[in-house]
DNA sequence: CGTTAACTTGACGGCCCTCAAGAGAGGTGG
DNA sequence: CCACCTCTCTTGAGGGCCGTCAAGTTAACG
């Protein structure tokens, strides 16, 4: 399947990390803050924790002893419904917060599993909880993150309204695109992380209609696909689809 | 239309207001700290404004000035999308913190909108940014807000991906019984401060659909309806309509 | 090479959106 | 007080998008 299974015997060894000499810290602390504050932000984190590909960094329910920035790696986040089915509330990459949500509880109320072998970095909730005064960067920190989660979801509820299936899944694409492109990727050409399946449930719709519709997109030779390698081909004319040019919102 | 809209002529006066004598206070503040910490939260309410009904508290792309925080009314939250139409992304009533989401980026993204005349306490940014770590329970207050949007959104999110037009007016229902509740009026019986328009915007359905299904759970005794006076009549019957008995989910 | 999971493609039907028109409520002016 | 206007809401008819069901194809891996 995913190729990056393979010399995994020297995994869950946590490691003493600082975000100084951390590869993401540019993506992962606002600017202003990476140059002067790394010190003092690595006294926060705990340790990496390496995470293999299916496991989870913890499950809804559990009570909130971390949060945890993403490293490495793409996880998801998902709650189950009613039927017990699978719904996935969100993919996260390099840089980002999850479990944010549980500061509220004190639990948390998803899963965050990962979508391939990954790191993240723990963050404590209990010297967040103590010594955050100490810190105004940091607070910096969260609250920046924390609200970059509350406009995804902003955005996410905007489109799962008012945005046909096609309109979706550009979107998407346009989302997975940003993301990589914000992390020195290309942005016309990337892999996804995530089965079709787990795409659905994001969009709210059936694994048969978002295939159909890539299937749609490569005929009018919108993108070019193999397997879960998308490369965009006429990025104008999927931003037209995008913004639904037949006008069939609700 | 509403009957609120009467002696309004001593309206726009801030008023200086703290903490302390507040109604609301229990439900703005969690408990811990309402008990201890009033004077503390006291320094960072600028003032209390009164609102208009069909007013806005900030619009988008206004910058950050400060955040907002529901004392009387109740508030909507709405984006336009490509077809300036509006999406009605949230509602907000007492003990609510709105604008959060304009921590990420300084810049609001939603417009905020009054439903009925209200008054909102204003949290000055300033303020917020300057001295948090003078206050760890203000802090705490925060992040507890923040994180409870979160949630809010995450549900919304799993509500708009993958139940039914009939489970989602009726989860809508109980969510504002919860929410009136949980500020000591009556859960069976209460007032819809918005337009089936709002209602059918939020919930990602078109406004005949809303007033078909609520017409439905009338003729079945499930609920009694005048204009936008709900009583929930047979809440057991309700709940399991919410849970799908049908099971038609995506 | 066999098994399993992931993905694609087709047929069909139902939910819900669109279009359209009418009913009800609130406000204003004569 | 009633006519009139406007906004909100309701109800009906028809059609399209997308979900379900089903079967076949491809990829991954031992």
């Amino acid at each position: 399947m995913l190729s990056t299974v393979q010399v995994q015997s020297i995994k869950a060894k946590p490691v003493q990390r600082t975000c100084t000499n951390c590869n993401v810290r540019d993506i992962c602390l606002p600017a202003d803050m990476a140059q002067q504050n790394l010190p003092l932000m690595s006294q926060f984190i705990t340790r990496t924790i390496h995470v293999k590909r299916g496991t989870r960094i913890f499950s809804a329910g559990q009570t909130l002893h971390s949060l945890y920035a993403v490293r490495l790696g793409v996880f998801k986040t998902r709650m189950m419904n009613e039927h017990h089915r699978e719904q996935v509330t969100g993919f996260y990459m390099a840089g980002a917060l999850i479990g944010a949500d549980a500061l509220a509880s004190g639990r948390h109320t998803y899963d965050a599993i990962a979508l391939e072998d990954g790191e993240v970095c723990e963050l404590s909730y209990a010297r967040i909880d103590a010594q955050t005064q100490s810190s105004p960067a940091f607070q910096a920190y969260l609250y920046r993150l924390m609200a970059h989660e509350i406009n995804r979801l902003h955005h996410a509820t905007l489109l799962l309204r008012d945005t046909a299936a096609v309109q979706r899944v550009v979107a998407f694409l346009f989302n997975l695109s940003d993301e990589f492109a914000l992390r020195g990727y290309s942005h016309k050409s990337f892999l996804l992380r995530m089965t079709r399946n787990e795409m659905a449930s994001y969009l709210g719709l059936s694994i048969e209609t978002v295939s159909r519709i890539l299937s749609r997109l490569q005929s009018m030779k919108l993108i070019q696909m193999q397997n879960r390698l998308i490369e965009l081909l006429d990025i104008p004319e999927l931003k037209k689809t995008m913004k639904g040019d037949d006008c069939q919102e609700n």
